[in-house]
DNA sequence: GAAATAGTGTCTCTTAGACACTATTTC
DNA sequence: GAAATAGTGTCTAAGAGACACTATTTC
């Protein structure tokens, strides 16, 4: 049973908790990730972007907040992947920590604050250790849910080539994908509609664009897979 | 950026946080929830179980006793599933809650303590706010994951038959699933092996006990299925 | 023309679902 | 035997992957 603590007196046992943003981009067949310097006391350690919960705070509120702040501009994305509260390290000493998920296409990934740097997620400096779980955690969830989320999407402007989408697909999911049954299953999924735009990359056949239009679903019917 | 405050300072801004648990078990057709009652002052509300969290705490840690202590018996299965930090209500006042998971198969459901009871999740008393979010969120992410994650077995005892196994799957998917395709993917995924115990349940042939034991998993590949 | 990239047609193999059947129990 | 439940064999339709092809561009 829980203890029966008033709610009064549950309020004054308080933690300091922190939330801190996982903010992706791809570039070329690399996924980055935005990291701040930490204070100038803890010596240019790299760091996810977190910020400080306070009673009156929305964690939606602070993460879209402080993802558009150190981005300069609005991420398409911005989603809660898990709490940590482990005993791990933290650079707010927080002691309950909330992990975000931020997603930006590549184009508007540019203008980060002069404090940030974007890194290759298989190639990143030392973080604090929770910060380092966090991470994982949330490039996990990711992976998990590409197939039941328009995740991809987010990685992508708002017109993009299929080969552009498919290279997204293969980025999250760590492997090649077959083009023709890519391609297939994207057009049962009523998932993208044609523009009447072409995109020519300089050399070979100009690529027709699309764009993300979800149409109802169908029955939504399937068999039980047991993660196979 | 985040604001530069020292981890000395960020420390002093804390909030007030709880551990919630939704405590699953089937029973018939049915999912049942483990709801207690609150503090006397608050008249006989029921309420989903929580826990302070303070500093020194694990969540993890402070969720498995939590269910452990309301239900009288370990859980099978205990799984955090999201932090909710909006301005709902929330019984003890806290400004963020993390709901955790979990899971214990029928039998073991019987010896909750006094101020306890089980409800059909389909048919509940008001909650406070927040802990109405709360179970709406778990019980969705436990029909997301049914297939990516043996959650289903956490509500059978050590040894089952097919049919048992198969309406827990029909249960939290809330639909009906074709028997002999049921088997051949399950026996596909290498997830059961049989016992050599057979158990009648009065009328009918009897049938055959299985127990929980994956083999390793063959290669992973499939397409990406876009959400169908 | 060659090289490069976009996009498609067809075949095969796997598998979900339907259907119908067999098997074993209680009454 | 009838009723009830367990378990299986076969057909079909959908879809994933392989392969090979066509289409359109730059050089």
């Amino acid at each position: 049973m829980p203890s029966r603590t008033s709610p009064a007196r549950a309020a004054s046992r308080r933690v300091a908790s922190s939330i801190d943003v996982v903010i992706l981009t791809p570039r070329g067949r690399r996924l980055l990730v935005l990291l701040t310097r930490g204070p100038a006391r803890s010596r240019e350690r790299w760091q996810l972007p977190w910020h400080p919960l306070r009673p009156a705070d929305t964690i939606d509120d602070v993460a879209a907040q402080l993802a558009r702040r150190v981005l300069g501009t609005r991420p398409s994305l911005v989603e809660q992947v898990a709490a940590y509260g482990d005993r791990r390290r933290h650079p707010a000493g927080a002691d309950l920590s909330v992990a975000f998920l931020a997603l930006v296409e590549s184009e508007s990934a540019a203008g980060a604050d002069k404090n940030s740097a974007w890194f290759p997620v298989d190639d990143l400096p030392p973080l604090p250790p929770r910060q380092r779980a966090m991470l994982e955690g949330v490039l996990t969830s990711l992976r998990v849910r590409i197939d039941q989320s328009p995740i991809a999407f987010h990685l992508l402007p708002s017109t993009f080539t299929l080969t552009q989408l498919q290279e997204i697909y293969e980025l999250l999911l760590g492997r090649r994908l077959h083009k023709a049954s890519f391609r297939r299953s994207l057009h049962a999924a009523w998932l993208v509609e044609p523009t009447d735009e072409w995109r020519s990359e300089g050399r070979g056949r100009p690529a027709q664009l699309f764009r993300y239009a979800p149409r109802k679903r169908r029955g939504g019917r399937r068999g039980v897979r047991f993660g196979i």
